[in-house]
RNA sequence: CGCGGGGUAGAGCAGCCCGGUGGCUCGUCAGGCUCAUAACCUGAAGGUCGUAGGUUCAAAUCCUACCCCCGCAACCA
């Protein structure tokens, strides 16, 4: 069977899961169950990044140890993914024995390959801060923007990883696509500053005891990023169970948004071509929101999180909207408004009330079992070619936004289709060809409600349900994908028992 | 001249690579229908496509200059 591997960064837990991190979590969700669908065994890895100085200072300011804090924060992003119905096969916390274990051991390829070396790093240190700043970090006066102190030089030996030896071969490998990063703009930006020359990375800090000690050297920790970077390995097994690891590697796509994209596409292929493993072919970054214009913040208080969404929307709903209301890609702007407005209009005007009305209409003349009747697959088929021309592709290349239009507009197409058959007319003159009509409607539902799998996976069940089909819609999908090929009797069949018409998603009022 | 993106109807976007009636979603207005969640269907209004030049029979689309917005600028996760 064709392996799949995704992967969402691992996300840094200093902090509750927020918007940000459920539209990373919930479109990588929605490509991985799309490909089951297309018959692929899949992996998806999500974890958490729990080691580093940020992190050792939060535990403190909640008067817990390092340990107790990132056990409780872990919990709150597994949790967070329970709710929203995330498909991942695995959730790797960079504290596991066995991510250890991995680091451990690229690290030493690494450091026998003479690839990680030890040297003096030098900097400016603001004390207040208790980091490096750079020389842009500072304002007008050289001063810490922070403290309005001036930073002190001060140096420390580190441990450094020779990311310039790998400078052509990575821009190389970007340009002729062995690399595939997205979207094209961001890939662009990436060549550009590759161009500009690589320096070797400082891999390790002295002073910091939450963290990853080096094999080589006790006294040294590992930086937080290259020991985040692994878990994409350990997710598949790397440390312990080589088979496994060695069937899914290397990984199909790696998911993030555009702030962590550096250490994706330079640093990560760097590493893994220094300890000779292959590279990822896609990685993707997507865009930042803004809330009502202005950034994400604790301070506004404007974050949105997860439980937010899902009291107000439900879970479906919530991860169709999360990832349809902006392009896949670009930043873009969400609002509270902007979500009421395209549930009320995708959700609860379009799919929502075509259910309604059509078993609505076998409720009142059929008592909802439609006999035995002239098959007419025709708009089943209008449907079908839509989406054929539309959906599929959208979903390859990763346009979620546009997989979801798509859907929409093969469902508007059964609204027009209702509209100049007029069944509320039929009803009086003519059961058989009504019988035929809404019948006709269910099967156009259906695959509306299996191409709309990874996106609401309860919902299509539901409606797959509703509709008097048979069985787990996943079943019918993954035959469907393959072939494309309409079975009337395997959707819903002739003489089925309909459900009593109910209301799937209720109109928000604004 | 650091790098990259963008400026198209009230809002959000597509079109630009491969010049030739400016399209989509939401909103607004009018009509239709009554099966449906005041839903659905049809139609209309609304844009000198950032500015100024240039190329061309013809430019949102190609070229030049300028103005404005945003992101990135690498150990800040």
């Amino acid at each position: 069977m064709n392996k799949f591997y995704i992967t969402t960064p691992i996300y840094y837990i200093n902090d509750v899961p927020h918007i940000g991190h459920c539209y990373t979590t919930i479109a990588a969700d929605i490509v991985c169950r799309y490909k089951r669908l297309c018959g692929f065994e899949a992996r998806f890895v999500t974890g958490t990044d729990e080691h580093g100085a940020k992190m050792e200072a939060a535990a403190k300011a909640h008067g817990e140890s390092a340990q107790e804090f990132v056990d409780k924060m872990s919990q709150t992003f597994s949790q967070a993914w329970r709710i929203l119905n995330i498909s991942y096969t695995d959730f790797v916390r960079t504290t596991d024995p066995r991510h250890i274990a991995s680091v451990n051991e690229i690290v030493n390829i690494l450091y026998k390959k003479d690839l990680i070396y030890k040297s003096k790093y030098e900097g400016l240190y603001c004390v207040g801060c208790e980091k490096y700043l750079s020389e842009k970090d500072l304002d007008e006066n050289g001063n810490c923007p922070y403290h309005k102190t001036k930073p002190v030089v001060q140096s420390e030996e580190n441990y450094f990883f020779r990311l310039s030896n790998f400078t052509q071969e990575i821009l190389n490998k970007i340009l002729n696509g062995e690399i595939k990063i997205e979207p094209e703009e961001r890939k662009n930006e990436i060549v550009g500053k590759i161009k500009l020359g690589l320096d070797d990375i400082s891999v390790s800090r002295a002073a910091l005891e939450w963290g990853i000690p080096l094999p080589f050297d006790k006294s040294q920790t590992l930086y937080v990023w290259i020991d985040a970077l692994i878990s994409y390995l350990t997710g598949i097994g790397y440390s312990d169970d080589k088979e496994l690891f060695n069937a899914f590697w290397p990984c199909d796509i790696h998911l993030m948004a555009k702030d962590i994209l550096w250490f994706h596409a330079v640093i990560w292929p760097a590493l893994l071509m220094g300890a000779d493993l292959k590279l990822p072919k896609t990685i993707y970054s997507h865009g930042f929101f803004t809330i009502e214009q202005n950034k994400m913040s604790k301070s506004l208080g404007n974050v949105i999180s997860p439980d937010d969404l899902v009291n107000k929307f439900g879970v479906d709903a919530t991860r169709y909207l999360t990832v349809t209301l902006i392009p896949f890609g670009p930043d873009g702007d969400i609002s509270w408004q902007g979500l009421i407005s395209k549930y009320n209009s995708d959700l609860a005007n379009n799919l929502g009330n075509l259910e309604a009305r059509v078993l609505r209409l076998a409720e009142q003349n059929f008592d909802s079992v439609l006999a035995q009747t002239e098959q007419d697959l025709s708009l089943a088929q209008k449907t079908a070619d839509l989406l054929n021309a539309s959906f599929f592709g959208e979903m390859e290349s990763l346009h979620l936004h546009k997989a979801a239009e798509s859907l929409q507009k093969a469902i508007t197409l059964i609204n027009q289709q209702i509209e100049k058959d007029a069944p509320w007319n039929l009803a009086k003159t003519d059961k058989a060809a009504l019988a035929k009509c809404l019948w006709s409607y269910l099967q156009a539902a259906d695959i509306i409600a299996i191409c709309l799998i990874a996106f609401m996976p309860e919902t299509s069940q539901k409606i797959w349900s509703l509709n008097g089909a048979n069985g787990s819609i996943n079943e019918a999908a993954q035959k469907y994908f393959k072939d494309k090929k309409i079975v009337a009797q395997e959707f819903s069949p002739a003489g089925a028992q309909l459900s009593k018409s109910q209301i799937l998603f209720p109109r928000i009022k604004a």
